[in-house]
DNA sequence: CGATAAATTGAGTTTTGTCAATAAAGGTGG
DNA sequence: CCACCTTTATTGACAAAACTCAATTTATCG
């Protein structure tokens, strides 16, 4: 299966990049030579972000190739390395709740992929080729020295995770779901902060919250009514207080279950 | 208007920032109880990112307070620095090509925001309070010195660059938009690799392409086929060659303009 | 207190998804 | 190397979710 990932040879690999005693490797410089896939993007990554002699032998090792179909990650792995694609193509993408599947990114020659998530973090995307595919392999690890701590790595990352879930909401999700999920993040930023995640103010317009979730200002306006009409939170104007937790992430997640009527009882898997 | 950015005084800061040789305030050291809006995420995000003393007394001079309706950055502006949210709240944004606006995101007291854009660079996004806000800002310049020539953040904002115009596409653009950006955007990206812009394979199934514009398999197949019998592509399984780019700009880019009828003629607006 | 902006509600239209059937391509094994 | 089977792509008919247009009500701000 898995071609991709460093063998056993990890370990002394990351003694080199981490500065390690040995120095061999000086003729090995031409490493440009090795990477002309990488051209298009300004040059090998590996020598931009690790400006060390030793990256050269590094580098030649972290090379790697799959063939069609094959993961180089997949979501809920830990995560160690990033990847620069030297040839081929691959696809990034995550599996909505119920199993369907949402592309997030397609990935070319000099493209990077695998930074949405930082060292002893776990995958929140998986990475698939669409062809025989080659790719360079670094690890976190090197960037965390050059990044101080991983902190602004662990930023970014987290804004890239927000991101993506957004893409994830407004290509799979319905107008209920887009609202639902919509409040049900702003009621677990709230919690996070100290605050209350059932009730609280809106700070942001219809508008806005249309603009945000890509519907019509009226359809936010309508999707409202009828969650407060079943019951499922009370809403006037920008108060709002959601009286069924359960429910909401319900309809927030499952794309299929819709939630039309109010008569209609939906099942909570809760209580 | 804007309250927001630093001062005459950047230039002493900056110096202190970067190991100046001012070393007075070992007192400040408490920055945490200035800064407890931060602590939901972990604390000071200062001091996380820029472990130095002396950096208190640069957060106290960093900080700045936005009234409701305030832009904290345009787009198109040099950027030079990102934000933490303190207290209220911001919203994030692009426009369209036809004016219209597409909300990125909604920040909240902690979370980061403009790191959509790196050191001399421009930004790819605004920014607006929402209600009466407190911010803190911090130089890219400071996080380059850390990040090693800041190619680091250069990757990541690119990444997150990529994401935002995904989201456009998926908040804003109909069926006729979002294929006629995907390919856009691929042959863009083909040409900044040395191949050909107008002719290519697809490495892709059309259900991946559906799968990340949001449309079903048969939408994108109707799709491609009305293109080429209007003339703006020749389409074969995964073989594509673009005649018309101009035209297929035009579609990508304007939600209103539909493309309907293959004898309705669309202006272009090259030769 | 009036004027402007925001929010709600209704009716009708349209794009796109779903279901279904067919056609073509690619891969596998005899 | 060919036949078969599976996967991928195309095309049509119908249904439904969401948008647009329009009118009304309710806030918000000066």
């Amino acid at each position: 299966m898995a071609t991709l990932g460093l063998s056993v040879h990890d370990k002394n690999l990351e003694q080199i990049l981490r500065g390690g005693a040995v120095m061999k490797i000086a003729q090995t410089i031409h490493i440009d030579r090795q990477c002309h896939a990488c051209d298009p993007r300004g040059g090998c990554l590996g020598i931009q972000l690790l400006d060390n002699p030793d990256i050269c032998e590094y580098l030649k090792q972290a090379k790697r190739i799959s063939r069609k179909g094959e993961h180089v990650f997949r979501e809920g792995e830990v995560a160690d390395a990033f990847f620069v694609v030297r040839s081929g193509s691959l696809k990034s993408y995550l599996v909505t709740e119920d199993g369907e599947e949402q592309v997030l990114g397609f990935y070319l020659p000099g493209d990077v992929i695998g930074l949405d998530s930082t060292e002893l973090q776990h995958r929140m995307s998986s990475a698939i080729t669409l062809e025989t595919t080659s790719l360079c392999r670094f690890l976190y690890i090197y960037l965390a020295d050059k990044a101080q701590g991983s902190n602004l790595l662990r930023i970014t990352s987290e804004q890239m995770q927000r991101d993506h879930n957004l893409v994830l909401l407004l290509a799979r999700k319905d107008a209920d779901g887009r609202i639902a999920s919509f409040l049900d993040d702003l009621a677990c930023r709230y919690r996070a902060r100290g605050y209350s995640a059932s009730a609280f103010l809106l700070s942001m317009s219809r508008q806005d919250i249309g603009c945000y979730l890509g519907l019509a200002v009226e359809t936010v306006s309508r999707t409202l009514t009828r969650f407060q009409e079943c019951g499922v939170l009370q809403v006037n104007r920008r108060e709002v207080e959601i009286l069924d937790h359960a429910t909401l992430r319900k309809i927030a997640g499952i794309r299929g279950d819709r939630f039309m009527e109010c008569d209609k009882d939906v099942e909570l898997d809760s209580a």
